[in-house]
DNA sequence: ACAGCCATGTAACTTGTTACATGATTTT
DNA sequence: AAAATCATGTAACAAGTTACATGGCTGT
């Protein structure tokens, strides 16, 4: 929903043509997440499927202008005032990973969580100094600080959650921790009309 | 990949059918992210598709039985010996829309983040809340305690980002932080063939 | 002449997600 | 008898992503 979110609202203050859109979101987000620009296009039909956008004119250049309509306008409105749901949706990853691979006999869970801690801390040093560079001078350069931000309290969070989940791990050995696959009950489900071997 | 990569490494434990992955998931990641049945029969479906699991057998209740091929334990062990990759992935929603949105004109980015600090900092009450109130006394627990504790962490950092960012954008006033359109450069691109006027 | 960017589009595909149909078995 | 749960599956769709085709314009 992002993208598709991101175009109609950047819509929202013009009309636009395709080419164009993708790079107002990429000075809008910072350079940080390229976008490819068939991806534009496609979501472009998308949002005028939905009614949300509609073609305007082509200029005298042969760009293909793109209006946004009212009913778009409200959905943009709408994006805006509601709140981003952490909690029903956003799935982490990380966390089904690591607590997938705990639950597994025979994984080196503690393996697991050093190689990340090492792709992990080289992110955020990465982080660290691209934020520290970021000199404020403008809408982008700030847009820029923002973006970094973010990913960087991130993935401090994230070392804190791998140091917290390796304690934890510790206190409670992988040997007890293995989930075995549960029993099957008996006289359940599906009668057995055909027992048959596959495959 | 998440629920794909997940089933496939459960599937790695042992044979399993459609509905007993679903409460192995479910376990396994602190009954967190419900799963809808019906994705574990397509994943199941795909997963047979590209060669990573084959059907086994039906017992005899009916139960039909999926095990994973080599090519399936070599992607397991390829998922766990890889990291998550942050930054080339991960797209912050949050961090998108607030960036979008404080260059847009007319946009109170203030209150945007008000309204997102407010659920935010409910949410984050409710995770320590959970998070206080697992006691791990076994497997299930301590997934449940991994997971509780990764989306804590993240909603701390979010909640520290908000405060970040409200605090830049209140040192770097709205009028001045709005993006005008990018103007078009003449001569570029598509020639003017027809000068159509659509919609 | 040629490389590279501007620009529009199409086709195919991935994972995730939901709604629905079907039917048996178990519990109340 | 009715409701809940177990169980398998199908069909459709959303959003993201990429590869490719096409062609003009710009700079070397």
């Amino acid at each position: 929903m992002t993208v598709r979110q991101s175009l109609l609202a950047i819509l929202g203050q013009g009309p636009c043509y395709g080419y164009q859109l993708r790079a107002e979101f990429d000075r809008r987000t910072g350079s940080t997440w390229p976008l490819n620009v068939g991806q534009i296009y496609n979501t472009l039909d998308r949002l005028e499927r939905d009614g949300l956008i509609a073609k305007s004119e082509t200029d005298a250049q042969g760009h293909v202008y793109y209006e946004i309509t009212d009913a778009g306008s409200l959905e943009v409105a709408a994006w805006l005032a509601a709140p981003v749901d952490r909690g029903t949706a956003a799935r982490d990853e990380l966390a089904i990973k690591l607590s997938v691979a705990a639950t597994l006999p025979g994984v080196d869970v503690a393996e697991v969580i050093g190689t990340q801690r090492a792709v992990s801390l080289a992110h955020r040093e990465a982080l660290s100094e691209a934020a520290a560079a970021v000199h404020v001078d403008g809408p982008e350069s700030l847009a820029r600080a923002l973006v970094v931000d973010a990913m960087l309290v991130h993935a401090e969070a994230e070392l804190r959650w791998l140091d917290r989940t390796e304690d934890r791990l510790r206190r409670y050995p992988a040997h007890a921790m293995a989930l075995e696959l549960a029993t099957e009950r008996p006289k359940r489900g599906r009668p057995a009309k055909e027992v048959t071997a596959v495959g």
